[in-house]
DNA sequence: TAGCGTTTGTCGAATGTTTGTCCTACCCTT
DNA sequence: AAGGGTAGGACAAACATTCGACAAACGCTA
């Protein structure tokens, strides 16, 4: 909950036209301290930045205000975007933390994070904007704008965060246990970390067990389990072997168990595996789909 | 429990201002000795530190007041009484901790760390519990007693919640700057985590750059951050000759840098090293001395 | 094109609230 | 005696509020 004058420096409008557009046209419309105090929520500032963005497109004033209270009433899907304006602030949010991780600064970093993840759902945050993100990092690096340490520093901060996410989402006492990880010698877990949060928002029962998780271990681990599914990574090109090696393992030891392989390189993953989508929100829900009905 | 004095130090609140928050939103709410002293326990520690972040957001004060009691009184169900004898728990604690690692029961898990942390102190708990119950864990999975699966998933339960607890303690604006992580092909996170967390409780700039950073990005990150101390862990065997390698890289190119080792085979890495001891709380005191006299 | 009304962002004045800091007088521990 | 703690009041600066006004920009009509 912001005080006006943050809520201006949130959008840019200044104090005043907050005031004016409130008054003229129920713009914003926030909640009010005892003492009168206006209290803009995320909500709030959303409209107002619709407005602005509206009224930088040339549209009259009082038509945008029409619109966006128009709009305002309508049901927020989970992977719809939360609204026009948010996408535009996209790529000034990317520079940000793309500076953030060059000059190492973690607060910088953690504010915009917060902003993000506060803006709007868990899952449009990570396919719109984590994802592409640590995607730019990455070719960054390999382009060597970037240091690797600095790669390293923006992963954890991202891991913390999505851990913070993970705790959150509640876990349901019953139904289909579905196990996320990867496999011996893949490490790269924000992908899997990110997938285990969405299912456990879609109400799975997922349990997350990490990097580099033995071929054994995940065998006993499903038994002990008896667990629905399993899910796993490739985004390196060696991790495909080794994520290929657990599948054909798993399915053949447990062959009524769903693997689903996920990652940008899943599809070079081969057999009776499920290959999710790039969409975090969208392959939690065909999981979904297929072990709830 | 600490004072108001210390309160302040680890918090960055000012004592006049951690009075006027707990007279007038009920923020902190510490306990009293006899004679009317405030005690402030983890729990009020983090709470100071909720509120701070949430200012630092653009919330007003009263309403981030507002926020954080209202969340701790959702969040945090188990409290155990204040005064009850600790140690005496702490073997029964641990026991939980196993069962609930072996029955991979998140729900279990969590509890007992969240009871654990709200208990006493974060150094406290790393070194007399954390540290030993992780070494039992690793031994039973030795003596095959323990799935190494089980293990990940204790690991990554702990990881996250050490993530929390190093973004609840505030990074200095100034002061010496440290780096935290592990050598190229090193993965034991905990203890260079649990150790990025008690040096910035103790005042320090930790960074931490996390598992496997190879060691030119470890030369550059010192040197773009005029690091002043970089802390490395050696935990398995095969760790030493990797945080030996990265030690004389840096001892070499950077004389001047202070170059300490902690984790269980620290002993073994050798040179101009200051080694760390047992002890998180002990080791980032160690370097605080050494780094701000 | 000149004239007129409307729209819209901005500003000022008078007044109230919030919040970090400070002060005073007294108490506790070493 | 010195250093740190307590309670509670006080204070200034920053931040809010409402209401009214006003000039620039715009659209419409004569």
């Amino acid at each position: 909950m912001y005080t006006i004058k943050r809520a201006a420096e949130l959008t840019g409008v200044s104090v005043a036209t907050l005031r004016a557009w409130e008054r003229r046209y129920g713009i914003g419309t926030p909640s009010r301290t005892d003492s009168g105090y206006r209290l803009y929520d995320e909500q709030a500032i959303s409209d107002i930045n619709a407005m602005q963005h509206l009224i930088n497109q040339g549209w009259a004033p009082r038509q945008a205000a029409e619109a966006v209270v128009a709009k305002r009433g309508q049901v927020r899907t989970l992977h719809a975007p939360p609204d026009a304006d948010l996408e535009q602030e996209l790529p000034e949010l990317r520079t940000r933390v793309l500076n953030a991780a060059k000059n190492m600064d973690e607060i910088a970093l953690g504010q915009a994070l917060d902003q993000m993840f506060s803006r709007a759902s868990f899952e449009y945050v990570v396919d719109n904007w984590l994802t592409p993100v640590m995607a730019e990092i990455g070719e960054e690096w390999m382009a060597g704008k970037f240091e690797i340490a600095a790669e390293h520093f923006v992963s954890h901060a991202v891991m913390r965060r999505l851990g913070a996410a993970f705790e959150d989402a509640p876990l349901p006492p019953r139904g289909p246990m579905v196990l996320v990880g990867l496999a011996a010698n893949s490490y790269h877990e924000i992908g899997a970390l990110s997938f285990a949060t969405a299912a456990r928002r879609l109400g799975l029962g997922a349990l997350y067990l990490g990097a580099n998780v033995p071929n054994e271990a995940w065998v006993k681990a499903v038994a002990a389990h008896s667990a629905s599914a399993v899910v796993l990574s490739a985004v390196l090109p060696e991790d495909v072997a080794h994520a290929q090696e657990l599948t054909d393992t798993l399915s053949h030891q447990q062959p009524q168990l769903l693997v689903a392989v996920g990652g940008r390189l899943n599809k070079e993953v081969t057999g009776p595996v499920l290959h999710l989508v790039e969409s975090v929100g969208q392959s939690a829900a065909m999981l979904a789909k297929r072990l709830l009905g």
